[in-house]
DNA sequence: CTGAAAGCGCTTACAG
DNA sequence: CTGAAAGCGCTTACAG
């Protein structure tokens, strides 16, 4: 069960009696080959099994055809399904995802940066808004590159992902709605381009409807589970409680719902929850989460296309794709109650 | 903003006043170099900020630093975690993760199979119990490979997981130690070993407390969601009906649960419901669910080091490494109810 | 339409 | 301890 020694170029080019350049050119410029060579060649390469050797090639051609795409956790509830619409998009390409986590560690960042200088990597995917990568004098190195899920803050590299703003701005319309004229908005401090704009359609909603943003019921977390809770406990020393909390994220939102239901309350009777990503345990929780679902896929695809046109030269109108984001309606919301 | 081509071992020959042979070995096989000399490529490296070009090494080598990763599935909630650890060990011994997934798909695997043959990656890691490859024949073609997650029924591949019949065994023991004497088994019918040993920890558990497995309370799914919600409907058909169910996996536990839910039955005070995995989901059901956490991690981990160590030519000792599974108790069992 | 040849950037026997 | 040289498997201007 040892393995053969794959077939080269050669091997196809004795069998069909032609010289390695033709087999080259059968290959990859079919149209400049006399159709009764390549007939010669194709079936010497049927007869061998033949596969160009990536590396050989990439060596020749001066880049490879892999993407680095680089996530601060690829564990990431929302990641894993733009991979699947990178992947897919990349394999139709003929392209090959490799793939990093970076742990929001910089040294580690650095690691894949190698992976880009020593030529194994075409081009960058970069997940979650920040460039891993230390110094931004690095930005001179990078290969073309493109953000998903959150734009990238530090460095001017085109962005696909959701509208933050329409998203935001469906949830609030839709809270008020309801009846909801004191919402509190549960944000994330960190600097994250996608948490402010939605913090912005939050606010332009509450323009619109002629409703305050009260400072009181604006909190700022760090988009996990844990600092919405903190969220609801923070809120509760105050004077001024709202009837419905609009989280800057699905995570945050389950954080909100377990630190209400702790203190005795009921989802959606006494107070109304809502998040954003759809992320997958959103569906399972009782009461089910009403949130804004990122068309996850849908996202990769597109920053993988991008990114493609990126290698061959080709420039993009638009710094930025905004995908158009669905409100899923559950049941983490209703009317306000008549409070206390 | 153009990318300044990278430094190759000539620009750094050239500023050490050395041969490119001795910048090659003054980084990989640093005794054999003289110490002033050594100090001087190194310098030449700082200065020049080289990084050896991976195409042109793995060419000469004739093996890349590649890990290829092949899942049917990679939004599956229990791929993520593995894919960690994975990618953490490969990482600390230079090598990259190259993903794919297969959608079940046999001519997706074949497409897989090209980045193999075209020397792309030395090695291979399959999640999930089968050689996407189609003709075991292919299987001489492979490099040293490695299952995870579920062991590779077609092919001789060592395989790392958690101790699947010990794992069911730990639930079987804890429902009947609840009082449970009338458990169905939600399984899976298609061929995938783990199902088969899950089934076996419970048939074992069944026999050590002299219960009898009935065949009524015997179903088989297809591991998802919607085959625990038929199982639940096909069991109501029946005359016989169990306190308590026992599921293949978390998915199918999932669905038996809303199931139940939805003929208007409270989990655990009727039935007590057990899952397998502990996906993220799980611990925010309603009731959580109790189940069988697989050390992901971990096990990325432990595959990741047995394909190094293939790699360099050391055989494993045993064929498969069952690592130790904890049994997470939550709240959806109970003793049984005094039924109906 | 086809072939001979150069060269991508490395590593490693071989010779000294 | 160090260097000159061969060669990994390709692609592509160049010449015919």
């Amino acid at each position: 069960m040892s393995i053969p020694s794959s077939a080269t170029i050669e091997d196809v080019a004795r069998i069909a009696e032609v010289s390695i350049a033709t087999v080259s050119r059968a290959i990859h410029m079919p149209e400049k080959v006399a159709n009764s060579t390549r007939l010669k060649v194709h079936q010497a390469i049927a007869v061998t099994g033949y596969t160009t050797n990536a590396m050989a090639r990439s060596l020749r051609l001066g880049r490879s055809n892999m993407i680095l795409v680089v996530a601060p956790d690829i564990g990431d509830p929302n990641f894993s399904n733009i991979l699947v619409g990178l992947e897919n998009e990349a394999r139709a390409h003929g392209y090959g995802i490799l793939i990093g986590h970076t742990q929001n560690d910089a040294q580690r960042g650095l690691e894949y940066l190698k992976f880009l200088n020593s030529n194994q990597a075409a081009g960058l995917i970069l997940f979650t808004g920040i460039l891993p990568f230390g110094h931004q004098a690095m930005t001179a190195r990078l290969p073309p590159s493109v953000g998903v899920f959150e734009p990238i803050y530090n460095g001017g590299i085109p962005y696909v992902g959701v509208h933050d703003m329409a998203g935001a701005r469906k949830i609030a319309d839709m809270l008020i709605a309801e009846g909801h004229q004191r919402t509190a908005f549960i944000g994330d401090s960190r600097t994250r381009l996608a948490y402010s704009r939605r913090r912005a359609g939050f606010d332009e909603g509450m323009k619109a409807a002629g409703l305050a943003v009260l400072p009181s019921l604006i909190l700022d977390g760090d988009g996990t589970l844990e600092s919405g809770r903190l969220a609801v406990e923070q809120l509760f020393m105050r004077d001024t409680l709202p009837t419905a909390f609009m989280c800057v994220n699905d995570q945050t939102a389950i954080g909100v719902m377990i630190g209400l239901t702790a203190r005795g309350y009921d989802i959606p009777r006494d107070f109304s929850v809502t998040g954003f990503d759809d992320i997958p345990q959103a569906a399972f929780m009782s009461p089910a989460l009403t949130t804004i679902r990122q068309p996850r896929t849908s996202i990769g695809k597109h920053a993988m296309a991008l990114l493609l046109d990126l290698l061959e030269g080709r420039q993009p109108n638009e710094p930025e794709i905004l995908l158009s984001p669905d409100l899923i309606v559950r049941n983490s919301v209703s009317g306000p109650a008549r409070h206390l």
